[in-house]
DNA sequence: CATCATTGTCGACGCGCGTCGACGAATTAT
DNA sequence: ATAATTCGTCGACGCGCGTCGACAATGATG
């Protein structure tokens, strides 16, 4: 653990000077500034990061603030999340670290942040008025939600642009002849938008509210005919659920599409095409909007704290036709 | 961000002892010690975690090492593991951060160790003769692996008893009248010890090598009848291909169990219930064992760096019948 | 009663790095 | 030529906390 007095020993400056070799804030002579890198090569010198932090350097770091996401029935989706912001906070030069909180503890927060550990926050499965949006605002770290909710003022977010996929899931089934539709969610009512879109295109949505799971969309499999005669098309806003459903559809003489058709707009493509039949989708990258996630919150924190302006980025996709979705019989 | 200095001022004592209150090394009244402890709550007082880093205190986080542990098709088990290290860690009094590591990159470890961030490391997806393992050694950072590798020296790990799972499974299907076995394998070879536990039992073992995904199970599943017309039961290494196997297995006339047994070794329950059939397996309780693998590290912190005994802990479980194996027909 | 260990508290220092002010030297403007 | 600027470097200080040595007050021991 070589420190920087030692590499200014090595090269024969003052401490001061190192530290502007490596900061770059203040201009050094070339050939100071060759010296003192060959010290630091061969001293092996790392900045110590808790003394960087201490001091007050900008720390980079970001770090991914998440409760309860691995074990969750999209555990699929969340990996692609993870994976993306990793590696685009990564190209933007930075490291991440995921922070696993318990709830909305903030004594959690304070440890990284006030720590000045870490340069700013991703929030990434926030909930109807979450808490944490208002902590990280309050306490003015910079931070990124992926996903949205509504707090009653403006943040950084990425998310996908829903009114615009569902129009296409939605269109795209109008288009086959279809207008009576079922909505697959779990827990929750079907979206506004989903709603007006749905008058606009002068079709009929009712809810089906079903577990996200595998087993949730079997279950719903087994009484579809009975329970659900009219329906002849379906927007499903689930994936594990729609990967039980389509798989064993056939098993309870539901024929995918013949019957009925189905389009995910929730979906992984590794999921989609994991079934049988596959499933037709509005292409959904979870791995690629992460990425930009994770690029928008570096620039973000590089902006300063003073930079007042707040960034959104809406992600589409377009329809997919793996076959689950069909003309009308 | 109130400081040492605030809560010492508003105690009318000095700095250290308000120190020594925090940390109990040295005896303090009780008298100061609540006026001290009133003032740290009056004035909202949380310790810098950097500049106790900095200063040389034991830091009470462990950093559990990935790389891609989310997108890989066993992140069910993943996430299961990833849950029980937080809540083992939480209850031991420590907060825990996963650190997303390129590949085996020696300058991500340091980031955190040599800063004094972190006080150990769970490594969780070791592979052979893990590099990482070394370092860590080399390093004398604490550190507990989840898995196990052969490094050539003793260190703590917690890691199923495949010796013994994979015993229960064999005599299982042995008794059950079935000698020739297949074995779901994914890019390894069948492990040693169930060949010599198989030859013991008088048992022939085949190994079937697929991709672990539900597609690469299905694959297996359509040329199974052609390809393997000896085989009577199958021990299954694998999950997710396991899932895709079963669930497809009726689709390509072949009945479980009637035409063929498997048990499950690696398998949640809640995998092994999501199918249909429900597979039985040898029961495989990841969040506990990661929990118990949590604890582990915090004790070994907490015995220090001099603490030269290393602690091993593996995990066997019961057969749990879920009708996915009967007696040979 | 004198001596010694214990208890409770304080002040000072150091951890390693970021950054500000100062200052000589080299360059440009007047 | 001199004054004003820029360049390159240095020393000093502070961030907040952990901990060591000192010391007064108290209790135990001979």
């Amino acid at each position: 653990m070589p420190t920087r007095a030692d590499v200014a020993k090595l090269a024969g400056v003052s401490e001061s000077t190192v530290s502007y070799v490596l900061s770059g804030k203040r201009p050094i002579s070339e050939a100071t500034k060759k010296r003192v890198q060959a010290a630091i090569d061969q001293a092996g010198y790392k900045s110590n990061y808790a003394a960087a932090a201490l001091a007050g350097g900008a720390p980079r770091m970001v770090t991914m603030m998440i409760s309860n996401l691995f074990t969750t029935p999209s555990s699929r989706i969340n990996g692609a999340l993870v994976d993306g912001i990793v590696d685009g906070v990564r190209e933007a030069g930075f490291h991440s670290v995921i922070w696993p909180v318990s709830n909305d503890d903030d004594a959690d927060v304070n440890l990284l942040i006030k720590s000045n550990f870490s340069g700013g926050v991703i929030l990434m499965n926030v909930k109807e008025n979450d808490q944490r949006v208002h902590l990280l605002n309050r306490e003015r770290v910079p931070f990124v939600v992926l996903g949205r909710t509504d707090v009653g003022f403006k943040y950084n977010y990425v998310d996908r642009d829903f009114e615009n996929v569902d129009r296409i899931a939605l269109s795209k089934l109008k288009e086959l002849g279809h207008t009576h539709i079922g909505v697959l969610v779990s827990d929750t009512p079907i979206p506004q938008h989903l709603m007006t879109e749905a008058s606009q295109l002068k079709m009929k949505l009712k809810a089906i509210d079903i577990p996200n799971s595998e087993a949730g969309g079997e279950e719903l499999a087994s009484i579809f005919k009975k329970e659900y005669r009219s329906i002849t098309g379906i927007v499903s806003l689930l994936d594990a659920a729609t990967i039980g459903f389509v798989n064993s559809a056939k098993e309870f003489g539901l024929s995918i599409p013949k019957d009925l058709s189905i389009i995910g707009v929730n979906m992984l493509e590794s999921q989609a095409e994991s079934t049988h039949p596959t499933i037709s989708t509005v292409a959904f990258d979870a791995y690629e909007m992460a990425k930009s996630c994770g690029k928008m919150m570096v620039e973000s924190i590089e902006a300063g704290k003073n930079n007042k302006k707040k960034r959104t980025e809406l992600w589409v996709g377009d329809f997919v036709d793996r076959g689950s979705a069909t003309h009308i019989q």
